[in-house]
DNA sequence: GATGAATGAGTGTTCATTCAT
DNA sequence: TATGAATGAACACTCATTCAT
């Protein structure tokens, strides 16, 4: 389906380790093409411009960590509007080895998207995705019948941050092992944060 | 001290400026010093290059970071070896305001050297306190008869996701009610994350 | 007899609209081809070089244009020596309707000849034509015992300002009629300017 | 007042040169600059792009043509409405010496301007001082009492094709003597050519 | 202390053309 | 006939840095 032409494969090796190395700005488009053993010329059969090339290492996993978080959400809009807020967590704690899996497949686009991408239409990928996970728990707990007593400006602090924290694991390269074990203990930690707040809410 | 020009601080001032938008390599040091009032000549009387220009901007927040984390670090190390694990979150809450005081009286200095970095020798800057933070909390653990309650990179992580949570609150420029009503929250949110790591932990 | 394939023919057509757009230079043979549909490769084919793409487009014109003019060159030298200087311009107005058909039914290559052809063999093809017509003139002046009673270069002038005139009005797109009323007024005017120029020199 | 340094006047002179001879878009900055005796890089200490280099070369040129022009135009409205039709063509043979003049001294200019502008903002230079003696004129059509009864499709062709025999004068590279003569004779049949469109009129 | 002219290597991109298949 | 991969030189433009004044 993919028909990667040797030559392509060679270029996008190449751009690969350079655009990791350099970050997709600094990155030499004539170094990278000239490693993988062509000519400028050459490339540009391939690829309008360099972020094309870019875009073409990392979009599919872009894609799949939109898809896996839209799936998440919508699962747990399947619940009552009356519990959902108390499922959120657990929710998450269901489909964590799938994301973490998939993102320990891809690695090398993760760190790309995340750390590389600046002067390419992916610069702000973390930030669209907070932006989309905001806008869907803004609308749960404006559905919920249980209001969530938290500043509005805390909460999305928080999820900015629990985003951090996620991709912070993921990207200290630990065995994936040590990082399972570390997103659980993140999210048991999110949960108990997430009932403190509930708690104090029910004794006032 | 400084003797700081009125020139050097118009450049320091643009530096910043241009540093925090585009990063070290991207940033145009014609740029900054054109904008600043100045020719490009002028500035190599007061510097040897654009990197040194960076580090200027940068090296006091460095080391006021490197100072007290190893301070943070000394102090845990006055626990006696048994009970000294259960210290170390603690003994980092209790030092965070301090923390959290410093890194805010210097925020764009600490972007500069957490996102902005690339191409200098700082462009590492983070890796090496985790190494400092790694290489004791090793040391610690291997020491100690106790284990730890918690995966130690989950625990990095949540004390970066805090900073994160921090910095995104007090930058959001609500009226200072709202800000420490969120703070508030936020603390209370904390502090229920970690007791229910605790408690998991005892229930085992 | 010219035998050309669907393909060549539709290379042509493209030429012909982005010579026409950009000129010969500026145009861009890879977009010619491959909005015609072909590769780089299939074009080489049929042509050696851009150049000769460019030419084959407007040889015949070229060639049409050089041949109507020596005919009425040819025809002004039938007069006799002592009043051809008199029959020049009458000569040409008899012969308008021809030369203007012709290039009416070649105006696309009309402008690819005098306007588009900067960097092929035909980029001087006015000043050819014009070496020509004065090669002429000047042998008709020297012969003759009368002088012209307009300066040759606006005699020139004036041909050239009359085609603009005529193409001004029938790219015009303009109804039949209206068009046909403007060709009448402007023939109005040019044979009036012409008297005027005899009557002031039949004065003096 | 113009403060032009040695450097400066040496790629100008360079420029001139190529882009008479290529026209803008061809021109190669990097031989005009090398041929200048400097690098790239010394180049942009003075402009910032290639397109500047060219307005500088021609904008005063520019600039007086239109003046003049407007300034011809101004000088025409000072006569009455009711006989301004008949002097329009007495003004233009009034100032035309001057005209002439000022365009002979900038004959290279002229050239830039009117042949060698592809790419630049003065590409439709022509179009635009037409489209401005247009306006003029039939503003002075509509507010005299005396309609001139010619298409005004026909009017327009009139005036462009006007412009074209005049600058075609101009750039033919005679001697200032035979350019005036042939401008005049141009004059005289425009003057004959209106005239006979006026007599014609009142005949009917 | 500051200027400003100049460098030389670098950037991404486009070009007409070639050639084995 | 036609493909499509590849070339290599060209393009305008930006860079951090140097240095005589």
């Amino acid at each position: 389906m993919a028909e990667i032409t040797p030559t392509q494969k060679a270029v996008l090796e190449k751009a690969k380790e350079h655009f990791l190395r350099d970050g997709f700005k600094s990155a030499s488009l004539r170094q990278i093409v000239k490693e993988a053993g062509f000519t400028q010329g050459a490339f540009y059969g391939y690829y309008d411009s360099k972020e094309e090339l870019f875009c073409d290492l990392v979009k599919e996993t872009a894609e799949g960590i939109e898809r896996i978080l839209l799936s998440i959400s919508a699962e747990m809009d399947e619940y009552p509007a009356e519990t959902r807020m108390l499922h959120m967590s657990e929710c998450y704690m269901n489909r964590l080895p799938e994301l973490v899996d998939f993102l320990y497949e891809h690695h090398d686009e993760l760190i790309l998207l995340l750390k590389r991408a600046d002067g390419t239409r992916y610069e702000n990928f973390l930030g669209q995705m907070q932006q989309l996970s905001e806008t869907h728990t803004a609308r749960r707990i404006n559905t919920s019948p249980m209001p969530l007593p938290i500043h509005p400006m805390a909460l999305k602090a928080l999820m900015d941050a629990y985003y951090t924290a996620v991709f912070g694991i993921l990207l200290a390269d630990l065995p994936r092992e040590d990082t399972l074990r570390a997103m659980m203990d993140l999210q048991r930690f999110y949960q108990g944060g997430l009932e403190a707040i509930v708690r104090i809410e029910e004794q006032s």
